[in-house]
DNA sequence: ATCGAATACTTCGACTTCGAAATAATAGCA
DNA sequence: TGCTATTATTTCGAAGTCGAAGTATTCGAT
């Protein structure tokens, strides 16, 4: 009984072997160790919160775009109303993908259009009741992960490695066109 | 001359400015305001670091979803050769949409198709020497970015960056199902 | 006042992605 | 061996996104 290439074995990486895998190819195709480490752990991050997210906004019927819209509208409802070309740039999308966008948020009574009284040419986009109830239950889910995934620091860790990334952030305005 | 209305101010926020915002937005919404703040930063870095990658892959003539492919076949392709079905996974998404985006790479000559010698069902993707070229092109490329990006950290605080995310991303293997 | 340029949104056609059904090959069991 | 369930990929139709062209309104110079 020959073992017959063990092809099937696929024991399914975990995010940690993984994520070391990532870093080791990057150092290996010749990024600096130090600097990938902190990349890598930054995307890896992000991209399984993402998934994460996605599974809770499907359970209130949102894509990652709406849930985007429906953000960037709640910080800064009252003071300002905002375009539908400010929320394209806002949220990373074509103007004319928008435009389909917030036809189907319009359809659900999650926003509503309005053309600005001062220059007709414009339309603004404000937060419904319906839109502003669906955006704090969203928070109030997406916390609890957060939460769960910073539960392995102390709060003075937490502390710390948010200092850490906010010098980070004050420094993207440096060198914006790279 | 009254000033009326200044509605065609649009200052474009900092990235800063931003990311403050919103962190407020979060926990006026109910959010915890440490976990908030490292949350928050995370999506923003890696946000504005996509943003950049997709600039620099246009140059290479790259889709971000063709780049995951890449990346993810340079760091296993002594070992192990991977299936469309595992790079799906491993880049989130369908096992349809990786048919089609390894018949474009197929066709650039950036990968190899080949059937399983010891399973006709499955199909074994390699990369090329273009393949492995291109790869050590864009890490190389991205490397300068991403320093430039930490470049506000000292060694020390960059390491210390570094093992706060490690016990993160150690922590995601904890309670997978969320 | 009026013409032309600029601004802002929408419509249009092409392409990518998705989920589901279709196709192909293997593995296990009688 | 033959049959069925499983695994793996591809094809197909629907939906989302993009860039470019189209439409409507405003601003500025004559």
């Amino acid at each position: 009984m020959t073992t017959r290439k063990s092809v099937s074995k696929r024991p399914t990486l975990s995010a940690q072997d993984e994520y070391r895998a990532d870093v080791a190819a990057y150092v290996a195709a010749g990024g600096d160790e130090l600097v990938q480490r902190v990349i890598t752990a930054v995307h890896g991050l992000a991209h399984k919160l993402d998934q994460w997210y996605a599974r809770q906004l499907a359970d209130l019927d949102l894509s990652a775009g709406e849930w985007a819209v429906l953000s960037r509208l709640a910080r800064s409802n009252e003071d300002e109303a905002l375009t539908p070309s400010q929320l394209a740039e806002a949220t990373s999308v074509a103007p004319s993908s928008m435009t389909h966008r917030l036809d189907r948020m319009a359809e659900r009574d999650l926003i509503a259009r309005a053309t600005d009284p001062d220059n007709r040419t414009r339309v603004l986009i404000t937060l419904t009741d319906e839109g502003w109830a669906t955006f704090k239950a969203a928070v109030r889910e997406s916390d609890m992960v957060e939460s769960d995934v910073l539960g392995p620091l102390s709060s003075r860790q937490r502390e710390n490695l948010a200092s850490l990334l906010e010098v980070l952030i004050a420094g993207l305005d440096e060198a914006p066109q790279v």
